[in-house]
DNA sequence: TGTACATCAGTGAACGCGCGTTCACTGATGTAC
DNA sequence: TGTACATCAGTGAACGCGCGTTCACTGATGTAC
């Protein structure tokens, strides 16, 4: 009712919109020295509709930001630019999130590590677009997939030196944690996938796999 | 050089395309009892596009095919309806290849379930974009992933069965055979979205991998 | 044996859509004089 | 204290693209008489 039919790209003006907030309000340009602060909006709406569906439009975002899509290229060269802003973003706050479920579980290096692994398919199952963004393969033609793809390292690293610690020494710690990385991964993207498959529970499946692929009943 | 620039959507005639083949030729107008010929030229070549792009478009199985993009409504509903063929044939012959790896591999329960596995990943690795297609979530708003998400679980029967038979009785069979899929799914689907980490090789890998789940050295 | 006609297998133009990107531009803000 | 002007932050029209789907059509094939 308070909307306009808003006919073209043009984007709302004074109109706050569903949701009450008023983008429209927010979108006073910015002073002199501010300029950054569009770029903040940018990756902060981009963000949110990447994790809401799984894909990124450039209009989209203008759109969300209450903008002409024109606007971005002052930001960003092109989409893949701030997809990729928005993806580094993603791995430093997933990679917060495991860090901190490990701080609070303690010092005991098993214990640790089902805290990590627990943390880490909460975030995926929780988080579902991001996560996709993150890990998905978009299968890109050959070429381009080389170098961008090896983000999120540092996460797994993270999770590597953990078990490390955790298991006995003259095991195969390397193959250990790649286990884990794959097996977590394979929960979170196929519960994604299969959603009415009658999965266990979270915490259940976690322990009783963390206690086989670490050797503990 | 042989090949005339295609101005707009008209499908090539005569002329051979660029591996060699004739699709102008196979395309000769099917005799009247034989409209279904047309059928399975396009699940084949949707097939063929799907798992190379990981995506399908209605106007590209047309081009494939060398027929017009309208031409396809004669078999096929929508878009859609040609993707569940597509996937159907995918699943029948996954299913097909797990079967017969489990068949090879004898009587020993333990064996099988290895077999089974290793063949598993195989597929997934050797064929990404047929394997992206089954099993990866596309992220479907809410409503539509509720029924069509289902597909594919007999090939997770057969291998519950195999797990079952592969351990002792009063373990958790059911879980474990969650464990194994997701596993291994997480290794197809990693492996997929990051080439360039050095996984180890893959036989070793779903050794250490089985051995841990199943409780074995 | 010849021919009118129904049917089957397919065509081709057109639609409206959202997209990424380009280009020339505008108009408020701050600064130099 | 006032004003010309450069610069910064952003606009808006336009482009060409591939897409799914619709519609009215065509023309070869087989069959009934």
């Amino acid at each position: 009712m308070v909307k306009e039919a808003v006919v073209r790209d043009e984007p709302a003006r004074q109109v706050a919109d569903e949701d009450g907030s008023t983008p429209a309000e927010r979108r006073r340009r910015a002073r002199r020295g501010e300029g950054d602060r569009l770029r903040a909006e940018i990756v902060e709406a981009a963000s949110e509709l990447l994790a809401a569906t799984g894909e990124l439009s450039l209009r989209a975002v203008a759109r969300e930001v209450g903008v002409a899509a024109t606007s971005i290229y002052l930001h960003f060269r092109n989409l893949d630019e701030l997809v990729l802003a928005v993806k580094t973003r993603y791995f430093a706050e997933f990679g917060k999130a495991l860090d901190e479920a490990a701080r609070l579980a303690g010092d005991e290096p098993l214990v640790r590590v089902r805290a990590r692994a627990l943390a880490y398919v909460r975030y995926g199952t929780e988080h579902p677009g991001r996560y996709h963004a993150m890990f998905t393969s978009e299968m890109l033609p050959p070429g381009m997939r080389s170098t961008a793809h090896f983000a999120g390292v540092e996460v797994f690293e993270a999770a590597a030196d953990e078990v490390a610690a955790a298991m006995g020494p003259g095991e195969d710690a390397g193959m250990l944690a790649v286990h884990l990385w794959t097996a977590l991964h394979g929960i979170v993207a196929l519960r994604a996938a299969r959603p009415n498959f009658p999965w266990p529970d979270l915490t259940r499946e976690i322990d009783s796999l963390t206690g086989r692929l670490l050797g503990i009943g």
